[in-house]
DNA sequence: CAGACTATCGTTAGAAT
DNA sequence: CATTCTAACGATAGTCT
């Protein structure tokens, strides 16, 4: 058994990485345990790691139920995690609006630039029917001037 | 030098209750940033006591910088008061620009009535001239046609 | 691959300073 | 009190099952 003085780096070795972090998370849940006690205080470790599925929080005694509170804070950091990816969202959805608005923004210019021009190429003496800038009254004028065109097309 | 094995409780006594904090604190942060460094993973320890005027977190080697932030995210409550008026301001824009948008659509809609009513309105032999659906096109084509129906009245 | 084992290393209680 | 020292204890790397 010729252990050697461990190197501290990234071991590289799957197998036995995963066993020393096997070994050593609950050493290390062992040791905040024993200095909750001792010391009659605080103490949690978090360890988030993809081996076990969820964040291993703990250790868990009596002396941690105090402590709970507060990790109840820290899932609540969750929350505001999933807070941001909403906030992100909303941003895309604002981005993804503008430019619809932007779109139909521009597709009612044309449509006004046309009016206009049709409004321009009626005949000077069809205006004086029209009023103001309301748009149901403009259309109304507008097919009554042109109804008024047809009329006299049809006398002469 | 009959070092006892330690009995695992409280210890009453003030300055050994101290020492030994001191001693297992550093041990319990050496510990975790070992297992950070050596098993590749995200690890801390909190430890909340009257000893220090703040809740010990740590330790702070490189590994842990990601979870330091987490937990200063933790610490920073009042932040997310903030994030709560950002997040409303802006679902309040959303609900701004969708009115926008709303009222664009509408008013597009208008328009696109109208452009329909007056291409209706236009007489039936002035149709021919009218190619496709593309608005510039029509545009070009209705002025085409009320020309001739201006030119048609002059002739008469 | 998960436990059990153990020689070895690291941590630390208590004493000394 | 805080530090340092070191024997003793506890944790664990490598190995075996």
């Amino acid at each position: 058994m010729t252990r050697k003085k461990i190197k501290l780096a990234y071991i590289r070795d799957d197998s036995s990485r995963k066993a020393t972090f096997k070994k050593r998370k609950n050493g290390l849940m062992k040791k905040v345990k024993e200095l909750s006690i001792l010391c009659g205080i605080d103490a949690s470790a978090i360890v988030y790691s993809h081996y076990d599925t969820k964040p291993e929080v703990g250790p868990n005694p009596d002396v941690t139920r105090r402590i709970i509170t507060r990790f109840k804070q820290m899932q609540e950091m969750d929350k505001r995690k999933n807070m941001l990816n909403q906030e992100s969202i909303l941003r895309q959805h604002i981005v993804k609006v503008e430019e619809q608005l932007k779109k139909q923004n521009k597709e009612n210019q044309e449509k006004e630039i046309m009016i206009q021009s049709m409004y321009r190429s009626l005949p000077a003496d069809c205006l004086q029917n029209l009023s103001g800038t309301d748009l149901n009254g403009l259309l109304l004028s507008i097919e009554k001037s042109i109804e008024a065109i047809e009329e006299e097309m049809q006398e002469a």
